[in-house]
DNA sequence: CTTTGGGCCTGGACGC
DNA sequence: TGCGTCCAGGCCCAAA
């Protein structure tokens, strides 16, 4: 599911449920995962309090008081659901992998039916040498990332440059819709070479990004295959899609005839669907 | 070093 | 209704 706005979301979602709440039980059932949970987890989890929950990239990142740190991660396919205390929680189904249960009697669960999430722990002071962590990115909302410093950060880049927005350590967070719909937004062809955008292209896209990301955001996310908000609702951003998943539609901003030009492209590039206007983007 | 492609999993949409 | 095929929002890792 999650991109960076589904990622932001979910953190919003669960940071006035958890910061300050006690672990009373965690409830493993499925260690399988990415990686797999580690043995200790529900040892190090249980009686400790959160302290924060916070968001890098597409990573859950939850604090807790003993500096432990527990790196969530939704995968294609996660999610979180809260149940306040006293809503029913349904019997847990295959794909309810864990259960953090609070002593205020709230409990937050995660499913992922495709298990390429992940729920592992590290401790504070190390966090940002870890693995995972440490080649991310500048984050695309951080007002300070310009489109002169995206311009750096694609120097050198052979890459196309749909290619190199999914790259997490040039920019953090971008996943394959809202790499397509910046590129749109900003009348880049996503055949582009990346270390081609410069100068006033980086800063449209830069422009372009933060629009979508934050459109996105505002909109609690988009909502396609089964990604829902942890309170239920769903996101709605799916309905401002300009090219991602409209093959064949026509173009919603260039007044070509679409049934000479065909509409929005679909190509494959680095193994990931690409959807674009050739006749806006270039 | 950079870039690409395979693989991890399951479920849903589609064609026959 | 059932079966096979293809596709999916991510990311690690091996190979080129």
């Amino acid at each position: 599911m999650p991109e960076l706005p589904e990622v932001e979301t979910v953190c919003r979602a669960l940071s006035p449920v958890l910061e300050g709440a006690i672990l009373q039980d965690v409830v493993i059932r499925q260690f399988s995962l990415r990686f797999p949970v580690p043995p200790n987890f529900h040892e190090k989890l249980v009686s400790r309090r959160i302290v924060k929950v916070q968001r890098r990239a597409k990573y859950l990142l939850i604090e807790l008081d003993d500096g432990g740190v527990i790196i969530g991660h939704l995968g294609m396919s996660g999610r979180m659901t809260i149940y306040r205390v006293g809503d029913n929680v349904p019997l847990p189904g295959r794909h309810d992998h864990i259960d953090f249960k609070v002593v205020s009697g709230d409990l937050v669960r995660f499913s992922d039916p495709r298990r390429f999430g992940l729920m592992i722990l590290t401790e504070a002071g190390i966090l940002k040498e870890h693995a995972l962590i440490k080649n991310l990115g500048p984050e695309p909302l951080n007002p300070d990332f310009t489109g002169a410093a995206l311009a750096d950060r694609l120097k050198g880049c052979k890459s196309s440059i749909k290619s190199a927005l999914l790259d997490q350590r040039k920019v953090a967070g971008l996943g394959n819709i809202y790499a397509c719909e910046s590129l749109f937004r900003s009348g880049i062809s996503p055949n582009r070479r990346a270390k081609n955008v410069q100068g006033i292209r980086a800063i449209k896209l830069m422009q372009a990004v933060q629009s979508v990301l934050t459109e996105a955001l505002e909109a609690g996310g988009s909502s396609i295959r089964d990604h829902i908000q942890p309170n239920g609702k769903l996101g709605y951003f799916q309905k401002c899609f300009q090219v991602y998943g409209r093959e064949g539609a026509p173009c919603p901003t260039c007044n070509c005839d679409w049934l000479v030009t065909g509409g929005i492209k679909r190509i494959i590039q680095a193994g990931r669907s690409t959807f674009y206007c050739p006749r806006k983007q270039r």
